[in-house]
DNA sequence: GGAATATGTGAGCATATATTCAAATGAAGG
DNA sequence: CCTTCATTTGAATATATGCTCACATATTCC
């Protein structure tokens, strides 16, 4: 018989329950994930790490990155749901900064975490 | 003339060529979201939120999410690729933990973040 | 050596997601 | 009102990715 799963010879037991006690929500580590998951990627990184030294507008932010609005706009949705970047309106433009010092913070750790 | 791209009028130059004197290289930006991008799945963040608890082996994490052991090793795979986790070999067994203790700080801010 | 078990890996599939394109919205100015 | 321009949004597409399945590898025990 072949399972893909342990057949309970090699499961720490008493570990895993006690683990199994003390782990947040599904909810809650879905949440989390979701946070992350807005930081893993590569064009919303480069946004916040713009908006890390000052408040951009979207065509600031296009420019910057040489996109389009479109696709930085769309990204800044990602973020704006994930509440990482808030905006206040300035005529035409929109013009965008990071949540709070928080973000900015995690982005430092994570620089130092690449940094070896 | 539709042009998706900003025309000048809007960009604010100086602040723009300031920022993007300041940023990062690509490289290093690229290799930030692919840290933030491994923390970014549910599967994984549940392995690390336990794994924050306890030293684990496959087997054990398995168990702990309810998933196969070879769902659990390709996304251990991932972790180690960015140097999240680290392991151990006890006869059969792998034991994975977190890397350092870098790694639990930021799951704890993560949480705090997602927690308002 | 051979059986049993834990872990690692490659291919395939089904889903998620980033960008483009086209169009809509909203604000400023003539 | 009409034009212009910054931004947003929806649909479509191409790519990335997580899980399953089958198999390979590695270690222990007989």
């Amino acid at each position: 018989m072949r399972l893909d799963t342990c057949q309970g010879v090699c499961v720490h037991t008493e570990v895993v329950d006690a683990v199994n006690k003390k782990m947040e929500s599904e909810e809650m580590l879905f949440q989390l994930a979701d946070f992350f998951k807005a930081l893993g990627d590569s064009t919303r990184i480069r946004i916040l790490h713009a908006l890390s030294f000052s408040e951009l507008c979207v065509c600031d932010l296009a420019s910057l990155l040489n996109m389009s609005s479109s696709a930085v706009s769309h990204q800044l949705r990602v973020l704006r749901g994930q509440k990482i970047v808030k905006y206040r309106k300035d005529g035409k433009n929109a013009i965008y900064s990071l949540d709070d010092a928080h973000v900015a913070t995690l982005l430092e750790q994570g620089l130092e975490h690449v940094n070896e």
